[in-house]
RNA sequence: GGCGACGUAGCCAAGUGGUAAGGCAGGGGCCUGCAAAGCCCUGAUUCGCGGGUUCGAAUCCCGCCGUCGCCUCCA
């Protein structure tokens, strides 16, 4: 099977060729570190951590860049409100991004370039576009001239003329055309700003991708990745740089724009104030939740995030996780026809899944091919299979749960550890099946709802009782 | 005004020409002292609406209605 991508550039989903085979070269757009991280800064950080995961599951060798933007009109006014160091607000704001990160459970970026840190491929940049007559300069800024660039406006389908006639572009006297863009902005008193051949200032916000795609990954890139709101002006402008400069096309052979998240039928933004910040998330529910949330739907679609939908999802995530429960006391074994039944569903599951993923990341039918093997799981249990007998069936669901999309299926006890309390907890156990004996329901219960705050769950079934670790409570985010 | 996306059972959602995945919730049953989990059965003659193309359409075309996004900072 061939892996096929939607590339926002075409419109339409092409097959995944890397430039150089076996690699991938993949940049996603980070965040403004003035605030806290909100869901939709989640959002994205999961989707490309799961559709690196695939690429990694395929083989791939990933090499994922994620930039901070730390100089910024933001940050400063931020700072200037705050009575703050712009530079150590963005520093504060990386830290906590990386506590979001961290509990996020996502695979570190193989880089995280910063603007302030990145000045000199700016500049050189900068400067290669004004040699070329892409770009002029006016009273210390400089801009980017986009009549100079004659496909300009292809990734978001514009043309110019249209954009003339938008209502909102602001007059800007020093700019040529409404739509060109700053890639230095002159220095203005009381901002942090850097020495340049065109005068004290600094960058303007597109040039840093397009420089840090230069520096870290080269001239032309496999996959770009960001949510659709960037598609226009940012990802447009960071194309009609990379091309300029470069003389080589595409910059970017897969345009991957994820949906935006939504709260109460409106897309969430900080303009907008009806932001979620990750904390407040996170110190009511697990991370997991929101990947299931996510990996119900497909990554381009917008997402309606609501109370009823975070409880599907939890629910749903139980599901999965209960598959991975072992057998039965003393279970006597399935016969072949269960064996060969579960057996089939490995091999059914692990193609559909594949072939789910390989098709634009479809998580939500991959999703579905993960439950189909979970319900063959639990018949196998249900028919009194093994340990030995379901593990490969659980090995799998892992390793496509947990490897692929990231979720944690295996209960993760805190604390003391299994080994010390197994044989507590088998007396306690032993006991209360005395006192069910006896019909002393009541001393029994009461054993079980008291283990039960403890956070052991007890289930008795045909064949004797069970037990485990309640799974992990909702967590703030750790330091 | 320009560009674009979407509208599938109570809810989430996959499915882009061949007769509707999966999950959540609900109902019935099995199991059980009870509980929990699990298993079995159960739901759209139908895919926003109206036309058209086709042997055949949720899937293609046209029109309409509705929701949302971008065009300004934004993941």
């Amino acid at each position: 099977m061939t892996l096929r991508v939607y590339n926002t550039l075409t419109r339409q989903k092409e097959p995944f060729q890397t430039i150089e085979p076996g690699k991938v070269r993949m940049y996603v757009c980070g965040p403004t570190v003035y605030d806290k991280a909100h869901l939709g800064h989640a959002v994205s950080l999961l989707v490309y951590d799961i559709i690196r995961r695939y690429l990694e599951y395929k083989g791939y060798d990933v090499r994922h860049v994620m930039n901070y933007t730390d100089v910024d009109d933001k940050i400063i006014n931020r700072a200037r409100e705050l009575g703050q160091d712009p530079q150590a607000l963005a520093e504060h704001y990386i830290q906590e991004f990386e506590k979001t990160m961290r509990a996020l459970g996502v695979l570190w970026p193989t880089v995280q370039p910063r603007v302030t840190q990145e000045m000199d491929w700016i500049q050189r940049m900068v400067q290669g576009l004004l040699d070329k007559g892409y770009a002029y300069q006016v009273e210390g800024n400089v801009y980017f001239d986009v009549t100079k660039d004659e496909d300009y406006g292809k990734l978001s389908g514009r043309r110019l003329e249209d954009l003339r006639a938008g209502v909102r572009i602001e007059p800007d006297p020093n700019k040529r055309h409404p739509a060109d863009f700053a890639l230095w902005k002159a220095a203005k008193p009381g901002e942090p700003t850097w020495d340049s051949p065109w005068g004290p200032g600094r960058p303007g916000w597109h040039i840093e991708c397009s420089a840090m795609n230069l520096h870290h990954l080269g001239e032309q890139i496999d996959i770009h990745g960001g949510g659709q709101d960037l598609i226009f002006p940012h990802h447009e402008n960071e194309i009609a740089q990379s091309e300029s400069y470069t003389g080589k096309e595409p910059f970017v052979r897969y345009w991957v724009h994820n949906g935006m998240l939504r709260v109460r039928g409106e897309k969430m933004s900080k303009s907008l104030g009806n932001f979620i910040t990750v904390d407040d998330f996170l110190a009511e529910h697990e991370p997991d939740v929101l990947r299931m949330i996510l990996l119900n739907a497909h990554y381009r679609s917008p997402i309606d995030y609501d109370e009823p939908h975070v409880q599907q999802a939890k629910q749903a995530l139980t599901r999965l996780r209960n598959a991975m429960r072992p057998a039965y006391p003393n279970a006597p074994g399935a016969d072949d026809e269960v064996l060969q039944r579960l057996q089939a569903q490995i091999q059914a599951t692990r193609e559909g899944f594949e072939a789910a993923m390989d098709d634009d990341f479809n998580t939500a039918a991959a999703l579905a091919h993960l439950f189909e093997l979970v319900r063959a799981i639990n018949q196998a249990r249900d028919a009194g299979a093994t340990d030995a007998q379901l593990q490969p069936a659980q090995d799998l669901l892992r390793e496509l749960g947990e490897d692929v999309f990231g979720l944690h299926l295996q209960p993760q006890a805190e604390g003391a550890s299994q080994a010390d309390i197994e044989p507590l907890v088998e007396l306690l156990i032993e006991v209360r099946s005395e006192l069910r004996k006896q019909k002393q329901f009541a001393l029994a219960d009461l054993i079980r709802d008291r283990l039960a705050a403890l956070g052991i769950r007890l289930e008795d079934t045909p064949h004797g009782t069970t037990w485990r670790r309640e799974t992990r409570e909702p967590h703030a985010n750790q330091p």
